[in-house]
DNA sequence: TGTGTTCTCGTAAACGTTTACGGAAAAACG
DNA sequence: CGTTTTTCCGTAAACGTTTACGAGAACACA
């Protein structure tokens, strides 16, 4: 028998590789690489990296020099699996059924404030896409049990919310884009103030002398569609105006569905001289309506849209309607999100928040 | 010293949290908790879920039976790191420099088709974020070097691309929805006919008559830019129009440049009698400009929209335009990018394609 | 020199999977 | 009944990290 290198050498110079026959080189350097260049242990190396206390100043300095050469950066799921959490944060996308061209416009600037913000903390934010219609259920226990983030954030929450039902059973941490019923109690959540956006329309019809005011919304379902409303009938009544059903219509939250039914409620036997309407695409297909109608807003009929966007601001007349500030959204919600996890949170610990904003009043042409 | 139990049992009933103290209760169950419950080794667990051969069938169902029961399904993070592969595709996305508010409705009814194919293949699509401007390197190398994604998706190419110069010198498998220079050669690319639909627009208009076309394009850097030019100077030529640089303008590809950049062609001293516009949230920019200069698109002026959307047709005018198809260009070129992986391809191999999808012309009232 | 403290680092286990390997039992075959 | 094949399953290693533990060295102090 040789004395030498037994057949299981303890040096392993090669490392088995489980890719298929044929597959790609490995892409990046491990920390056993790294590792080994320096002539140092794994234990090592991993402390200097994540700047534990116990690690010499000379030798962190050589690990991270080496890093930055061998473009080193941690394996993922490696990293994911010891340590039991991703640092990743899951937004829940899915187009509306309705939609079979575009949409979601609204949520880009929402995300680009909720990445900015959790990028800070060192979290990914990833979008998930879920096949329209489903409303997300599927896609949502599929993120939640195979532990592909470490929270999610929903967006167009209903009033009564099986995602919400869900998570909460489950205990998984998340935050809402939208309320629902239990928003700031077990989890936090930030909304816009629709009510308040849908009574400031009203009054400001009122002032201008309108008493005819005709509401274009989506489900009650969605919640903002419901709060919208409940601010519009609250408002009509403290001005002594009674609420007529024939004034109010329901459509998808697209441009199809402004048009679809703008022309119910202009056919009512006392047509409204003003109409509100939930969004900016269900005003431009109302508008689309109306001029096929031949009634030219701004002019011969008046409309306001809740929720701003650039399309109101460009478009002739350019249409008056309220702003949300999205990207302090976004922000915003990622803080109250990270305050509510105790892994993340501060010294202070968690603290569960409930936030409505203020959507500000933009005056343009079309009232 | 007692006979029983050690303080070191074989058995350990109870594993060890990782978590931090006061943290999460494990959400759901492991592997291990499976064989544990049905008193079977983990792999026999693992085989049977897994679909292998050598399983008896009655444990199979045992075991699917049990998995659905104690709600098991596998933590991605641990087969990821075995698998050595994450078996999700990352799309990246980030806003526009100039885009304050809301942006890219273009891509959600793509992404539904790409989720949708990628789906059928047990792949989940994630979308990542990045900050607006930085153009995605960084981003980009973050996804590729800590191997959170087996392949990306481009979008937005240019002509000389550093991000896809980086994704094949290290290579990362990837798609690109749009043309660079190489695609097609070494990775699989998908784009619309630009080229042919701006030269499509200049006919169409010269068939009615005009001579003096403008064209409102984005910055040439955009690759859909370049061609959209290209098709426009190719026809004019052709019909023996000479170019007059007065009518190309550079904007923003949204509705502040539409708006900003239409007024200089309209104040060069031989005026358009019709505009391209590249996009609709430019064409919405440009008609604003044109209503307060007192011109009435498609009374006054003739206006053609290359990428055609909901916007364009609910628009008052209707806005002629090409329209793209959106959700079958996501279906195919999820299918290009799976094929051109060996890991995911069928029998017959990697082959790398590129395909230039048509544009097809929707006529309206505009022009 | 002896004792205690502080720095610094290596060792090894663990996270939850998948899978190569081998072995026991059963079946097939002569 | 002996031999070979097949069926089925357990064992253990491996993927790339992080971290509790302990040990050696250096240092301080008496």
């Amino acid at each position: 028998m040789s004395i030498g290198r037994s057949r299981k050498s303890p040096w392993p110079e090669e490392r088995p590789v489980i890719a298929k026959k044929g597959e790609n080189r490995p892409l990046a350097s491990s920390i056993h690489d790294l590792a080994r260049h320096l002539n140092i242990s794994i234990g090592t190396v991993s402390r200097a990296l994540n700047g534990r206390a116990d690690v010499n100043a000379d030798t962190r300095q050589r690990v991270l020099d080496a890093a930055a050469k061998l473009n080193y950066s941690p394996n993922q799921s490696g990293r994911s699996l010891r340590r039991g959490a991703t640092h990743s944060i899951a937004f829940m996308l899915q187009p509306h059924p309705g939609d079979q061209q575009y949409g979601e416009p609204f949520f880009i600037p929402f995300l680009t404030g909720l990445q900015a913000k959790l990028a800070e903390s060192g979290l990914d934010l990833i979008v998930v896409m879920g096949a329209p219609g489903d409303y997300q259920q599927e896609r949502l226990r599929r993120v939640v049990e195979t532990r592909r983030a470490d929270a999610v954030v929903l967006a167009y929450t209903r009033r009564e919310d099986e995602r919400i039902d869900y998570l909460t059973r489950v205990g998984f941490p998340f935050a809402t884009l939208g309320r629902s019923r239990s928003g700031g109690k077990t989890y936090p959540s930030l909304d816009l103030d629709f009510e308040k956006a849908g009574a400031d329309a009203v009054d400001r019809l009122v002032a201008r002398g309108h008493r005819r005011i005709a509401a274009i919304r989506p489900s009650l379902n969605l919640n903002f569609g419901y709060l919208f409303l409940a601010g519009y009938r609250k408002a009509l009544r403290r001005h002594g105006i009674e609420v007529d059903p024939g004034l109010i219509a329901k459509g998808f939250i697209n441009e199809a569905g402004g048009d679809a039914v703008t022309p119910q409620v202009m056919r009512s036997k006392d047509p409204p001289t003003a109409i509100i309407f939930n969004n900016d695409a269900m005003a431009l297909g109302g508008c689309k309506a109306l001029a096929e109608m031949g009634i030219k807003p701004g002019h011969d009929i008046a409309v306001i849209v809740i929720v701003d966007s650039p399309l109101c601001r460009y478009f002739s007349p350019a249409l008056t309607g309220f702003r949300p500030r999205l990207e302090p959204m976004g922000r915003r919600l990622a803080e109250m999100l990270l305050a509510s996890i105790p892994a993340f949170a501060g010294p202070e610990g968690a603290r569960i928040i409930r936030e409505v904003w203020p959507l500000e009043l933009i005056a343009r042409d079309s009232d």
